[in-house]
RNA sequence: GGGCCCGUGGUGGAAUGGUUAACACGUUCGCCUCACACGCGAAAGAUUCCCGGUUCGAUCCCGGGCGGGCCCACCA
């Protein structure tokens, strides 16, 4: 039989997990499979070359649960992808390589990505992720690019998605469009400065009124001024005109997001100072004047076109004070919205992108939302409340050179939009060349994708819709989509919107939620704060079982939690009690054969834990059902090592040391044997290498895995409720005596001359069927038992040799 | 300003409308008892944030306050 590990140590786990590898223990059984498919549409990292602590917190969710599964006979589906293009990868290339032509630059991010992936992929299968690898997808391959546009190319001929010319944030520094997720804010100091204007009603009359802005030189892109329909200062100019300082007409409207209090009440609307210049424009229908170009320097500006921001407002405030316009500028402070890669200020900008139309389909997600299981089910009102606030369609494009091509071609002559055949696919048009049917030509788009445009399909990509029927027939929906909570807005919104607009079907039928991890002292793990766990270094000196359990603790669903050491210790701690109680099994178990008969002989201490093992299994399979994993782990555990090893194991040592074979020993074996290997087997999804390592002991053929075992099921067989009264009063009387013996300083094994146990009538009868194990568990003599109100005991010990 | 989550021994955190509020780490004391010193046993340590209310009874339910976290919006 095979010598257990010395140690369950990263080492060991290596030799597990080339043997899962080996034995193909967690492929997808594609055909002729029988059993029901679970599928998991597991989030796919975006390719930075590392994982971090909280990939590896929600990747061992999704693996317990994978393994659980195929332990429960499903035909468990768990492909595991990588999100590869995105802005991040374009600027570490850069820095390494410089500018460099498209194609160029494109092949050295996917050489860059290759190399992240291969290190992030190591780390998952160190953690012992289960991912059935054949299926394994990057949204930088032409078959993702397929999917992808294929997907756009029939939102686009649904109506659903189109071009248009919209403010986006861009950064004049780096000449790009941004995702809102790609800014940061910034606090700064600026200056508020009051210039004078005019308010003008229809009769001619005119009258000063007082404008406070930070930024006068976008007053040639000055389109209105509004006032809050309640400030009774300006109802009565209801209809009326405004004049600019620069001179200019424009319409004085009522809206009721103007603030009274701020300033004189009034503000001009410019196009596009800010985000709520924007709503204003759209809500009021102005005109919009582009107020610079994609460089920041100002356009339809006169005398100023050319000028940078900075050197504009001096300008302009110079030309104000001259002309006795301005009336005074004070300190404000402002929170500015920064480009996180260069930190220069982001500014709004007119441009031609993409859209998918997603104001219109809010009720509809929210509606398809509300018909999954969203585990805590609170986190569904993150969903909801986003969606409340979509104000805008999506901007699915981005100037960017790493990223899935846009497949479409616009008439330069009569701007005609031209779809990639679907034949042509994975198209990149700006590589081709195309003619319009009213002769002119088209140009290929060169904007890329937004990278959630990729991830927002993965179930999708698993399920191989549109390539293979019966293939997606069996894995759409997916059984369990787990993610972040932080990117329900985004990645769920998203995949939920795309997925229903092309299949008419949701896309999972359950949500698992996971929070992030913070650092030890409560604070987000930061590299300037120096507060970082790497995986890595964790698992080389803890082992991946140890990071799990910690995983498994830290199981309270879609909060934020502080990494433990304390856990980790606690793991390690574990797993070394686990190995010991299974090399004490193993020795005990020599030669023994487990045989349903010898359930026969089982004494009532036997079968009181065969009931505390049922128990415990019913315990663990509700756990299961909620993904309450840190029940599993309190259950389990608590059971093994409180009750299994410190008093079951005493309690058969006896039997156990005997050296003839008898019916009595056999049913204790028999009972190691059953509990024993039941808790292996309730561990097994948690920590599957020492749940391996320990198996062997059982195993009868040399490649079987405990992955491939049936978990355990409570049943009749093991419950024995008539025993608990017994099992408890010997726990009670263990505990008393050990207690006894502390205060007297005397170790445990110590022998007893004489008890003297007092005990109800009723109790008595109990007591008699786990005398014997009293005796040699606490070295007593003898017992002497007399009928009392409650029980006591009396120890009668030798007094230790003088000498 | 809006939404959501949370406030439990030194620390991290379970649970529950009802007798002594888990468990782990840490601490103290005693034990190398033939699976395990990464161990065994014993023990100390909590007004379950504060104030009201519902209830026979609240840590748990409701209201208010104070405090913390996350997300969103605004910042002219």
């Amino acid at each position: 039989m095979a010598e257990l590990a010395q140690r369950l140590d990263c080492k060991c786990e290596e030799k597990w997990q080339a043997f899962w590898e080996k034995n193909k223990c967690f492929s997808f059984d594609e055909k002729g499979s029988s059993l029901p498919v679970y599928s998991i549409d597991t989030p796919p990292p975006f390719t930075s070359g590392d994982l971090h602590m909280g990939h590896v917190l929600s990747y061992s969710y999704f693996d317990f649960v994978a393994r659980y599964k195929r332990m429960q006979g499903y035909n468990v589906y768990f492909p595991q992808g990588w999100d590869c293009q995105g802005f991040p990868t374009e600027v570490r290339v850069e820095k390494k390589h410089g500018r460099k032509p498209p194609e160029e630059f494109r092949a050295l991010c996917r050489q860059w990505t290759e190399q992240c992936i291969s290190n992030m992929k190591s780390q998952m299968q160190r953690m012992g992720f289960s991912a059935d690898w054949k299926y394994e997808y990057r949204t930088m391959d032409p078959s993702y690019h397929k999917k992808v546009q294929l997907s756009i190319l029939k939102m686009h001929s649904a109506g659903q998605v189109y071009r248009a010319k919209h403010p986006v944030f861009w950064c004049p520094n780096c000449r790009s469009a941004l995702a809102k997720t790609d800014t940061d804010e910034m606090e700064r100091s600026s200056t508020l400065h009051d210039i004078k204007f005019e308010l003008q009603t229809g009769k001619g009359e005119k009258k000063e009124a007082i404008i406070s802005t930070t930024r006068p030189e976008l007053m040639h892109a000055c389109v209105a001024v509004l006032f809050n329909p309640k400030d009774s200062r300006y109802t009565k100019y209801s209809g009326a005109n405004a004049i600019t300082a620069l001179g200019k007409v424009v319409p004085l409207l009522p809206d009721n997001d103007v603030d009274i209090e701020f300033g004189s009440g009034l503000v001009m609307v410019c196009t596009f100072g800010d985000k709520q210049d924007v709503v204003w424009m759209y809500r009021h229908k102005l005109p919009h004047i582009e107020a610079m170009d994609d460089a920041g320097r100002l356009k339809n500006a006169g005398e100023f076109d050319g000028l940078k921001c900075e050197e504009a407002k001096k300008k302009i405030l110079e030309k104000f004070k001259n002309e006795g316009k301005l009336l005074s500028s004070r300190p404000i402070a402002q929170a500015v919205k920064v480009h996180d890669r260069c930190g220069k200020a982001v500014e709004l900008a007119n441009s031609w992108q993409w859209f998918a139309k997603i104001t219109d389909k809010r009720a509809r997600i929210v509606d398809a939302a509300k018909k999954m299981k969203w585990i805590p089910s609170f986190a569904i009102s993150h969903l909801e409340n986003w969606a409340e606030f979509v104000e805008w369609d999506w901007v699915i494009s981005r100037q960017r050179i790493f990223g899935t091509p846009i497949p479409f071609w616009v008439c330069e002559k009569c701007s005609k939009i031209i779809p990639a055949k679907e034949e042509e696919l994975p198209a990149n048009p700006p590589t081709q060349k195309k003619k319009c049917l009213c002769g002119g030509d088209a140009k290929g788009e060169t904007s890329v994708f937004d990278c959630w445009v990729d991830s927002s399909i993965t179930p999708l990509i698993i399920s191989k819709w549109e390539e293979d029927e019966k293939f997606f027939k069996r894995t759409y929906p997916s059984s369990l989509r787990p993610q972040g909570v932080e990117i329900i807005r985004t990645w769920a919104f998203y995949t939920i919107y795309r997925c229903l607009e092309l299949t008419g079907k949701p896309p999972f039928t359950e949500l698992l939620l996971n929070g992030n991890v913070l650092a030890p002292d409560g604070k987000k793990m930061s590299k300037s704060l120096g507060n970082i766990i790497a995986p890595d270094k964790l698992i080389d000196e803890s082992g991946a079982d140890s990071v799990r359990i910690w995983a498994a603790l830290s199981g309270a669903m879609a909060k934020d939690r502080p990494f433990s050491h304390q856990d980790i210790k606690y793991a390690k701690s574990f797993l070394n009690k686990f190995l010991n109680a299974g090399k004490f099994v193993q020795k005990a178990n020599a030669g023994y054969t487990s045989s349903q008969e010898d359930a026969k002989n089982l004494r009532t201490i036997d079968k009181y834990f065969l009931h505390r093992l049922n128990e415990v299994i019913t315990t663990c399979a509700s756990a299961w059902e909620n993904y309450e994993f840190h029940h599993i782990i309190k259950a389990s555990h608590d059971f093994f090592w409180h009750e299994f090893c410190d008093y079951y194991l005493e309690y058969v040592k006896n039997r156990i040391y005997s050296k003839e074979d008898s019916p009595d020993k056999r049913a204790a074996q028999y009972c190691l044997h059953t509990i024993y290997s039941q808790i292996i087997l309730l561990l097994a999804p948690i920590t599957p290498h020492a749940c391996e390592e320990v198996w062997q002991i059982f195993k009868n053929k040399e490649n079987s895995s405990v992955q491939l075992e049936k978990y355990p099921q409570a049943s009749k067989i093991f419950s024995h409720p008539s025993t608990a009264g017994a099992g408890k009063l010997l726990e009670t009387l263990v505990s008393q005596i050990r207690q006894e013996k502390a205060n007297k300083k005397l170790s445990l094994n110590s022998p007893v001359q004489k008890l003297s146990l007092a005990l109800p009538k009723e109790q008595m009868h109990f007591f008699e069927k786990v005398e014997d194990e009293l005796k040699s568990v606490c070295n007593i003599e003898e017992i002497e038992k007399k009928d009392g109100s409650e029980l006591s005991i009396k120890l009668s010990i030798p007094e230790p040799d003088a000498g």
